[in-house]
RNA sequence: GCCAUGGUGGCAGAGUCCGGCCGAACGCGGCGGCCUGCAGAGCCGCAUAUCGCCGGUUCAAAUCCGGCCCAUGGCUCCA
């Protein structure tokens, strides 16, 4: 009945009590526009639209916004090779992840804001900060006092002290604390900041330089800190506390962890108040597992996997375990996860071609089929409400499916029970989860690859009944090649186009 | 070094917050059977788990407490 979710901030799975009875402010850290998304980008996207999806399936109103961090050196890495200038790169980044999204299924953000959008707003924020003592310039450039944020280091879990320690000495001098953070950046983008972000084609690091984008501000020409941007974005497009800001684990510290302290050092109240972190995703090497990344260039990216294996499988792949646990990315992974994506489609196939049938009789109550949905439907919820735990929602699913499968195994068929399965499948699976059930809602391509297939299936059947199974089979091999499945059933053959 | 997370069957992965229904779910893979010209799908059944290690609390522990080992992530590019 109620909704539990693990905050970061104190390491506990907290009933959720949104600000507002049925409103939910909901802030995604976005990605930055220098590189394609990633499998690991796509877990988290994916698990985020889940959580949307069951927000909304609660009742909530989800104002959900997601930034794209278009001011950023690595984007001006790229200049030369992906575009003329930073925001020429970053739009053509931008409408790729936009792409992406879309071929995943998720559902839309409010807004998708862009941090070069948002200098007027950043440069106020910094400008509170200086004022009310938060923050100092420096040459040009503003920093963060650390030290004068009481809470600082609360989300990571670590005291200043020991941040202190880890701070490099040697760098930046003009910064009070070596835990101090940027702001406000004074002057371009050096060179060697380019160089290390560098890929192939792109332009010398000088060139590049040239053309980043810069600001007037109150401390001269300049470029936005990383962290600050979030937190104009977020107290702009929904309020000064929002209910749940998601992220991807990496970010804890320090992003996320400055994020809260300027944020909340600027309108003096609650940032967010559940904090949620999606774990990132694994690669295996030959000698060991590493993160998926895109500086390590060990990634494969979301279109080219949408591309080879669908937008459901990517989806069962993510969904097959919690956001909160860490996934391999690999080859029998996926292939798992089209296992069990298939088996779940052609569960709910089998419950509308058996209610569709005339073997649904009218009278007909299977009691353990009855059962099965309502349990589905209970399971299903429970476990989405146990901070959004979508494997156990994927099990109540699949129970569900063996339940329809021994159901069609026998006529009669109990048409009022299956099409509560169907309906338990369709708002379940497809709304609250977002897999594409019997999308065969296809145009005209569509139908005609069906009466192709058709064509050459009276083929075989002409082949088989002549009892030319050499024929047949090589029929339907090449069917198969062409990822056309084909099942000889009672009621005759049954296909399913890639 | 500091912080965080995790170690459950061949694989993958729930359950751990709120101890007993867990001799441990769902799925993948393997084996056998039904069905079938064959295959696939589906159904039925079988085999693999001393739940990282050691100790403690308890009538009862995968679940609580203590110690240890190991893995991964973060420690100013990162979802």
């Amino acid at each position: 009945m109620t909704l539990r979710v693990t905050n970061t901030l104190t390491g506990e799975k907290e009933v959720f009590e949104p600000r507002d009875e049925d409103e939910v402010l909901l802030y995604y850290c976005g990605l930055t526009t220098s590189d394609p998304a990633h499998m690991g980008h796509a877990r988290s996207w994916l698990h985020v639209d889940a959580m949307h999806r069951w927000l909304e399936h609660r009742g909530y109103d989800v104002r959900h916004v997601e930034n794209f961090t278009d001011v950023n050196e690595k984007i001006v890495a790229r200049v030369g090779e992906a575009g003329a200038d930073e925001a020429a790169v970053a739009e053509r980044y931008i409408a790729a992840l936009i792409e992406d999204m879309r071929s995943l299924n998720l559902k839309r953000a409010a807004v998708y804001p862009r941090v070069s959008e948002h200098i007027e707003e950043i440069i106020a924020m910094v400008e509170r900060l200086v004022e009310a003592g938060y923050a100092y310039e420096a040459d040009g450039s503003v920093y963060f006092d650390v030290t004068q944020f009481e809470d600082y280091g609360a989300l990571s879990n670590q005291t200043l002290d020991e941040l202190e320690a880890q701070g490099d000495p040697a760098e930046r001098s003009e910064k009070r604390n070596p835990a101090d953070f940027a702001l406000w950046k004074a002057g371009g983008v050096a060179p060697d900041a380019i160089a290390e972000h560098r890929h192939g084609e792109a332009a010398p690091p000088e060139a590049a330089a040239d053309r980043a984008l810069t600001w007037d501000s109150p401390w001269g020409e300049g470029r936005p800190g990383w962290h600050i941007e979030c937190s104009a974005m977020s107290t702009t497009h929904l309020d000064d506390t929002i209910d749940i800001h998601v992220g991807g684990r990496d970010l804890v510290f320090p992003h996320h962890e400055n994020e809260i302290a300027q944020s909340e050092a600027a309108t003096g109240r609650t940032f967010a108040r559940y904090w949620l972190h999606t774990a990132l995703v694994e690669v295996e090497t030959d000698e060991e597992t590493e993160k998926m990344s895109s500086s390590l260039g060990n990634f494969e990216t979301v279109s080219g996997l949408v591309r080879e294996r669908g937008p459901n499988v990517a989806r069962m792949w993510a969904l097959s375990a919690a956001y909160n646990t860490e996934a391999v990315f690999s080859t029998a992974a996926l292939d798992e996860a089209e296992e069990r994506w298939e088996r779940l489609e052609r569960g709910y196939e089998a419950a509308v071609d058996a209610c569709d049938s005339p073997a649904a009789g009218a009278t007909v109550a299977d009691e353990p089929l009855r059962e099965a949905v309502a349990d589905a439907r209970a399971d299903f919820g429970a476990a989405m409400d146990d901070d959004f735990n979508t494997r156990e929602a994927l099990t109540a699913l699949l129970d569900l499916v063996g339940a329809v499968n021994r159901h069609v195994a026998e006529e009669p068929y109990d048409y009022r029970g299956l099409r509560r399965a169907i309906e338990a499948l369709e708002t379940l699976a497809g709304e609250a989860l977002g897999f594409e059930l019997g999308d065969a809602g296809g145009g005209g391509d569509v139908r005609l690859a069906e009466d192709l297939v058709d064509v050459v299936l009276a083929a075989r059947e002409d082949a088989r009944d002549r009892g030319d199974y050499e024929r047949a089979d090589r029929l339907r091999d090449d069917l198969a090649a062409l990822g056309v499945e084909v099942q000889d059933t009672d009621e005759g053959p049954e296909f399913r186009l890639p």
